[in-house]
RNA sequence: GGAGGCGUCGCAUAGUGGACUAGUGCAGCGGUCUUGAAAACCGCCAGGCGGGGCGACUCGUCUCGUGGGUUCGAAUCCCACCGCCUCCGCCA
């Protein structure tokens, strides 16, 4: 009848998880009390429905059997009842639509060990190798534009800020990157996909993207269709409404572009390809059994991990910190780069265990040991994208402006260094 | 974009206003028989939600693509939307 987007069974009998799990996003627990009341609203309209309902199916059939005055009489109360049961319908609509809206204003429950606070709070799990800043340090558009791979001004007078054109090595970069990912992901038994980028409403509602974060998706609004913002929505969406046999994990891995409008990033990041308004990226996307979702969550960082041992890239792990969690994650993983011309480290994966949260509002499911369906756990995580060409280039750049490849590269390359063109 | 046809339980089909409490076949699962298998026979075999019981269960309700409408009563009649198929047009 409706999809869930909390389990509703889980707010009647331990509400407080919830409430806390609220607290250590820093959102309000009125929303969880908000939830229960338009939970009981509903359940009492549905009964009041239901008993009228009965009744006028049992009248209706004893109407059709008789005659004459009884009929007359039978058919004066159906008449009453018709109407009360109407009306009693109505009631279950509206309080079914508040619940909705109810349960749409709650995010996934916050997965036990992960620290509370925002966006500064998080924990570094491990820091993995050497970081430096070569002399002299170019950052990667002013390398970018000295190789003929980045061309921003040009991307600009076409679409805009935040446009770019990859051009001559920068496209067969971007290419050779993306292809590398895809192959790894094969390698290690994922299914290639190449899906739709706009998705209807749905999807996107599903997968929880069009509560708080709303404006930064692209909307069109004739057809009603949105521009993703990540793959992960097509590949939620895939097995929608469907049972599944998840035996083992169901492992996907998508190349889309990926468009996001930015709105609330004014005045960050302007410079380069960090943060655009379209990108490209190879999404990996797993189905699996609830209790097996934490452990496929460490093994997607592991390939994570992997694609950047690959790119011989300095990074560090971080556990997202509960207010910095998207809605549909319970615990997200961010890998991030060593930056030389900032200094600092950057976001270039980031991979979230949405546990039952996506799975329950788009109706996946499977079969437990007992043949009875119950909802899936979904997990999603990058394996590379547009942006991991800032990280190759700044740290792979030579004095004299160049910059070597790393060796998984170097067959898609067909070349070992990138030679500045002018 | 235009015209027509079609959406029923995993698959295939029946059902055109009241015994539909959605029938049947296939596939699947369990059993009987058998040394074992096949065949035959018997049983089970869509999900959601709500109520009752610790529980195997049980009662009610919703769902025949989705949402409205007509009616005392809708799988069945009407409208809109979605999807699929065929033909025409256009197009990589």
């Amino acid at each position: 009848m409706s999809c869930l987007v909390i389990d509703l069974r889980l707010l009647r009998e331990n509400p407080d998880l919830i409430r806390h799990s609220q607290q250590l996003r820093g959102e309000s627990s009125q929303a969880v009390d908000d939830l229960a009341d338009a939970d009981n609203a509903h359940r009492e309209a549905l009964q009041r429905f239901e008993a009228l309902r009965a009744e006028q199916k049992q009248l209706g059939k004893r109407v059709s059997r008789s005659s004459g005055d009884e009929k007359t009489e039978l058919l004066r109360r159906t008449k009453e009842l018709s109407t009360e049961v109407k009306g009693a319908e109505t009631v279950v609509t509206t309080a079914a639509a508040a619940l909705r809206a109810a349960q749409m204003a709650v995010p996934n429950i916050v997965a036990e060990g992960v620290v509370p606070g925002g966006e500064d709070d998080f924990v570094v799990v491990r820091t993995v190798g050497e970081t430096s800043v070569p002399q002299p340090c170019r950052d990667h558009l002013e390398l970018g534009e000295s190789l003929g791979a980045i061309d921003m001004e040009r991307g600009a007078k076409t679409s805009g800020a935040r446009f770019y054109y990859l051009t001559g090595v920068g496209a067969l970069l971007q290419q050779a990157l993306l292809n590398l990912a895809l192959q790894q992901a094969v390698d290690t038994g994922f299914t290639p996909m190449i899906p739709p980028v706009l998705v209807r409403p749905e999807a996107m509602e599903g997968t929880g993207f069009l509560g708080a974060h709303a404006s930064e998706v692209y909307h069109l609004p004739e057809e009603d269709l949105y521009l993703v913002g990540t793959s992960e929505v097509a590949l939620a969406s895939y097995h929608s409404r469907e049972v599944l046999d998840l035996a083992q994990p169901k492992r996907y891995a998508a190349w889309s572009s990926c468009f996001r409008k930015e709105a609330g990033s004014y005045g960050k990041d302007t410079r380069g390809i960090i943060r655009v308004h379209q990108f490209d990226k190879i999404e990996m996307f797993s189905y699996c059994r609830p209790e097996v979702a934490g452990e496929e969550h460490q093994k997607l960082l592991g390939f994570e991990e992997d694609m950047l041992a690959k790119m011989e890239i300095p990074y560090r792990v971080i556990d997202t910190a509960a207010g910095d969690l998207g809605s549909s994650a319970a615990r997200k993983f961010d890998c991030e780069a060593w930056v030389p011309s900032q200094q600092r480290y950057r976001e270039l994966t980031s991979t979230s265990n949405c546990t039952t949260f996506q799975a329950r509002r788009l109706a996946v499911r499977y079969r437990d040991d007992n043949g009875k369906p119950r909802t899936a756990a979904t997990l999603n995580g990058t394996l590379a994208t547009t942006r991991w060409i800032v990280a190759i280039l700044e740290n792979h750049q030579q004095p004299d402006g160049s910059v070597r490849l790393p060796k998984a590269l170097q067959p898609f390359m067909g070349r070992e260094v990138l030679e500045p063109v002018a």
